[in-house]
DNA sequence: CATTTGACATCTT
DNA sequence: TAAGATGCCAAAT
């Protein structure tokens, strides 16, 4: 298997209205410190693939830039406010809000981790 | 085989 | 808060 596979695997598991950060997938993949190439494997990402790629945003909450142009940048943030993402008049995510926490399996999209936990009782 | 190039993160000013 | 330096490593050249 490809050293890339382990990365779409991790991503898979976002679920939607949540994000995660390079570095998250990485030391969830047992790849701590290995960000930049989550980046290079998502940028290698065969399209079709079921590979959410667009909840994957860098540690300041912000969709990153890219060679290729901004037409993917704004087709991520699209895909994000419809899944229910907020973004703040400087287009951040407030991650403390929408990170996704991969061990609290019961994340509804849409809500806070504080209104997950409450409606879990 | 040596260099360059990234969808990044973290530490230092 | 922001900007620069550094570490990371797989592919492309």
């Amino acid at each position: 298997m490809g050293t890339y596979a382990r990365f779409y695997d991790v991503v898979r598991r976002v679920p939607p209205g949540r994000v995660a950060t390079y570095g998250q997938v990485a030391s969830e993949a047992g790849s701590f410190g290995h960000a930049r190439q989550v980046g290079y494997a998502l940028a290698a990402c065969p399209d079709d693939a079921d590979i959410p790629w667009h909840r994957i945003v860098n540690a300041r909450g912000e969709v990153s830039r890219r060679s290729g142009g901004r037409a993917f940048e704004r087709i991520q943030r699209v895909l994000l406010e419809a899944e229910g993402v907020a973004f703040d008049d400087r287009g951040r995510i407030d991650l403390r809000r929408f990170r996704w926490d991969p061990d609290d399996p019961d994340q509804a999209p849409s809500r806070t981790r504080k209104d997950s936990r409450a409606a879990r009782k």
